[in-house]
DNA sequence: ATATACAAACCGACTAGTCGGTCAAAAAGC
DNA sequence: GCTTTTTGACCGACTAGTCGGTTTGTATAT
């Protein structure tokens, strides 16, 4: 439906405007003028629907992490052990990655430059959302299907990163999809952290392609 | 030797200030007013010793990457397989991160801001480094060490991912050394794209530390 | 009448970059 | 060896322009 560009309101034409420009020139590369000017209002109508520029770069920071949170949370809770946990919340991140692209570039480009409060409010959420990680690793630790050997920190970092790093070079209508690239990526992190127990449950055979023996 | 901070010329000076304010705050977060100011020189000796503020950014980009591309080549051509090649390009990351630590939160975050001419110019040596692992990884599939389902392009972004990402949440004299990092990332990535084959080769055991059967 | 949703002109603060000038040290002349 | 000349590193007041944000005005809806 192209309908939906036509009905968009003047808040969202700034949203969808700003996430271009500053995704394409960065969040101090793009003026209010150059935002109202492609978004087809006014200094007014930029103001009247944001209080600063600053709530402007805040509001995209909220939207995507809040989305994220959401996401990883409904993956989380809808699965029993780890393996499928850890699994899922790779998938609910590939997932909000299609829509939310502009959002992440920007989110993991550009936050420096948020206000002080508006930083610490974001930080928490982005604890949060590495917390959950930290909390299916551990568990699969003690549940034995994760080597009980591997640090819980440093692999999770290690996944947020393969993960997140996705944005600098992944490209809509490229020749890999998503769906693809996190299958492998689930391939590759489960055969680095998984016990020979954990292997051999039957739910892991999913993501775990193959095994040459 | 603590004289090495008086001997500093006022280049150095600019340098050294930039990175810490530009890490800190962001390029636009900082004016050059700022940076004359604390690095105790003028707008003439800035200008002096810079063609622009931008010219500035790129000579932070350019000292970063064409450092970590030549220690990136050695490590390569002193070892004569994929194992041990694709770990010492891991390590020799490592020992560049401990000293480039700033340079790599501007690189990383700032490169938006470099001038379209600048910005090729690192993209072509981006794109080198790239190559660099990208060939070890298909050495290693075809010399079998690697699995041969594995994607050359996935796995490679998965590692640089992973390893690039520290720099947004390692920090110096903090309780894990990038040392012990890259041990786990070692194994990680080992255990995630070796064949039996070359799990059972020795040279792969100093970075495999176990194997629960 | 009053509130809402924008438009357009306007403002002051700030910024990157310039330019005439200083001064110490090296080079040249004697 | 001593003076003169030249060079180049560096200074800081200044400028032209840009930016985020404000204010005032206006059309519409209730």
């Amino acid at each position: 439906m192209e309908g939906q560009k036509l009905k968009q309101t003047v808040k969202e034409r700034i949203l969808d405007t700003a996430l271009d420009l500053f995704q394409q020139k960065g969040y101090h590369g793009v003026s209010v003028d150059e935002i109202v000017d492609v978004a087809k209002t006014s200094k007014g109508g930029f103001y009247h629907n944001f209080k600063s520029k600053d709530a402007l770069l805040y509001e995209i920071h909220d939207i995507f992490i809040s989305h994220v949170l959401a996401e990883t949370k409904i993956a989380c809770k809808t699965h029993s052990n780890p393996i499928d946990q850890l699994c899922a919340m790779l998938y609910a991140f590939t997932n909000v990655f299609d829509v939310y692209n502009r959002h992440i570039t920007v989110f993991y480009d550009e936050s420096a430059y948020l206000q002080p409060d508006y930083k610490a409010n974001i930080k928490q959420k982005r604890t949060e959302y590495r917390r959950l990680i930290e909390g299916v690793i551990e568990e699969g630790k003690q549940s034995g299907h994760f080597r009980s050997e591997i640090s819980t920190r440093i692999t999770t970092m290690a996944i947020i990163g393969m993960v997140n790093w996705t944005y600098k070079w992944y490209w809509r209508n490229g020749e890999l999809s998503m769906e693809q690239i996190t299958l492998y990526f689930n391939d590759m992190i489960l055969r680095g952290i998984v016990t020979e127990q954990g292997f051999n449950e039957s739910f892991a055979k999913q993501y775990i392609q193959s095994k040459v023996v």
